[in-house]
DNA sequence: AGTAAAATCAGATTTTCCCTGATGTAAACA
DNA sequence: TGTTTACATCAGGGAAAATCTGATTTTACT
């Protein structure tokens, strides 16, 4: 017989507080070490009780289930918290991620998926429902894709020396050294600049470095 | 007894496809309905004997498992499609994500999970390794790290002026009118602009105007 | 062969860059 | 209270870059 998992619940709204412990009481090798109903108190409960995992809403009065997250992680990072939220929200499981949570659950999630979750992050590995891994994978894919758009440029009408130019005044070379890169002429270099803010209607090295940004010539 | 998942497989290497067929064969509700070796004859294959599954190398000679996929997701949306990478590279992913495969597992995987990933795709649902959950989250996390410091902005230790100066250099405005907006002359503000620079430790205008951008001081 | 676009370079003026140095002023400190 | 420190202000001056105008050569296309 293993030992048991500690669980510490925060919420403060009592009923679903004591909802969650109910249900979670009919899972084996779980005890609910302690429940709490604000992020202050689960910061202190956190470092008083060394649980083995934290049950957390996301939101709560005061301080948030993801500011709570940060302090508790910092000072116990071996304790392993799950955040539960009425909703998935692109911010906050974004901010969840970056709190450094391991699981990630909306509440109307069934006592299996909660126990499957525990079980997950209990060995160590990080949770996150259906929803939200495709949310995630969603935002991934659309990053891609307005990203890829630095493969196939926008024809803005440039030259393919202009965009060499182009570029490379936005990495923040000066023209001398474009000039050298390039075995032309600084006066060269120039004229194309001219061409480009001209081409692009742009006023000067400034707009063009914002351009340039913009149109995904260069990375920032 | 419900109806075998009916599976074509390709992969370039003969070896590698005869050895997957081989264990897929130790797989009850699995029957391998073919094999080929490149992208284009699973195009035709996958028009012809319609299979309800297809399991393919990403890095073929010829067409690519991910411009095969491409192809035969527009004409059998409903094929489910997994690919079989040797390495778990960001760039494979995010284009298999993008084309539309519905799982993606790396060819180390054991044969556990490569029947957890058929049964999972078959449901309708995504499959991807821990491996690659991870690297995308991790984007994901980047993404908003680099992302979310525009709520609270950075302390970069510019003085209130140089702060203004700051932005009004990112805006694109030329020393001599900062000057006239300030109402100060050129040179305290090219002394601000120095001072800036050498506090940032930026070495010119255009990265100046890159650092106001990441840090969110201007928008684009 | 002829034309248009592209790439090259130069002259000249303004602007910016970058360094040094300097002054007034207000807050912090001993 | 005197001193230090940070901030904001300004200037000189040489080097570099920006900006504008113009011009020549090269390439591409019909």
């Amino acid at each position: 017989m293993k030992k048991e998992i500690s669980i510490l619940l925060v919420d403060d709204h009592t009923l679903v507080r004591d909802g969650i412990a109910s249900l979670l009481s009919k899972i084996d090798g779980i005890s609910i070490q302690a429940s709490c109903s604000t992020g202050e108190e689960a910061i202190g409960l956190a470092h008083t009780l060394q649980p083995d995992l934290i049950l957390m809403d996301i939101m709560m009065n005061g301080m948030t289930g993801i500011e709570a997250t940060r302090w508790i992680k910092e000072q116990n990072p071996d304790t392993k918290i799950i955040l539960l939220s009425t909703e998935v929200k692109r911010e906050f499981v974004a901010a969840g991620i970056k709190s450094g949570i391991d699981g990630y659950i909306p509440k109307d999630a069934s006592l299996e998926i909660l126990a499957t979750a525990i079980e997950t992050v209990m060995r160590g590995e990080r949770f996150f429902t259906e929803a939200i891994t495709k949310l995630v994978f969603e935002d991934f894919y659309l990053q891609e894709k307005t990203g890829k758009k630095r493969i196939h440029k926008v024809n803005d009408g440039l030259t393919k020396r202009e965009s060499e130019v182009l570029e490379l005044v936005a990495e923040g070379i000066s023209n001398r050294e474009i000039g050298d890169r390039l075995f032309i002429s600084v006066k060269t270099v120039e004229t194309h600049k001219m061409h480009i803010l001209d081409k692009l209607g742009l006023k000067n090295t400034t707009e063009l470095v914002k351009y340039a940004i913009k149109n995904n010539i260069i990375s920032i």
